[in-house]
DNA sequence: CCGCATCCGGGATGATACTG
DNA sequence: CAGTATCATCCCGGATGCGG
């Protein structure tokens, strides 16, 4: 009871619960860290697209994978799927309402990412010389 | 050891192609995807933490885990480590400057995470009906 | 008190082939 | 074009014990 009595934290900590696990925050981690999730995203936050179009766009990503990954956002609520019955069908992805506030943010890490690659793998990079030597 | 874990070694994904310009991007998102690592920043976000606190902190965080994910984010310039060669040695863990600007936009995921959690809980169980029937 | 090493299983990821 | 199905693989992360 006092033993965790040094919780001064307001808004960083995950959830100030002693189980971290009930706040959500997992439920969305767990999705960001999936290899394709991300760039899934900020591909279709630039807009909709069909099926073939995203695998061209994700160079690398199996059929299998692209589909997961189409499957888990939408079960999210974070994608929206809608099939033309045309002949050959026609199936178009695009970021709900929700996905786009979460786009939003991912575009945020997306560009912090690309501010600080070079710093990274520089310290990477001397961490590894302290390391190796 | 981390050396020979090979950290560096598949945290790249082709990528080679023109027009997407994700490089960089893993760097970050395979650490933020690691379990511990964005509720870790979070604890560290609120101040300076010691080891052991931070384990006490991260409830069901083994030590293995917890020294991973520090030397991880040690590596990338995010997290300090000082040694004070007391007796018993004394370890404390902060936040660098650049692990702060990044922790700012965790916090944006965090609160995310907390605004939509019903929302996605609901989306999912929807779907899973769809699915079932 | 702080940190490292070994063993191991599960789940995510990948490769390939097939279908409406 | 838009997926499924199956099999193989690989790495994260958990449990446990040792060492400084």
């Amino acid at each position: 009871m006092f033993a965790e009595e040094n919780f001064a934290r307001d808004t960083l900590t995950p959830c100030g619960q002693p189980d971290h696990e009930d706040c959500g925050l997992r439920l969305v981690l767990d999705r960001l860290g999936e290899k394709w999730t991300v760039m899934t995203m900020a591909e279709l936050a630039a807009g909709p697209r069909r099926y073939r179009v995203l695998q061209r766009a994700l160079q690398g990503i199996t059929q299998r994978m692209l589909t997961l990954t189409l499957r888990r956002l939408e079960r999210d609520g974070l994608v929206s799927r809608s099939v033309e019955p045309t002949n050959p069908p026609s199936v178009t992805y695009a970021l709900t309402h929700r996905g786009e506030t979460l786009a939003a943010l991912v575009v945020g890490l997306v560009d912090w990412s690309r501010a600080h690659k070079n710093g990274i793998e520089a310290s990477q990079a001397a961490f590894d010389m302290r390391r190796d030597d």
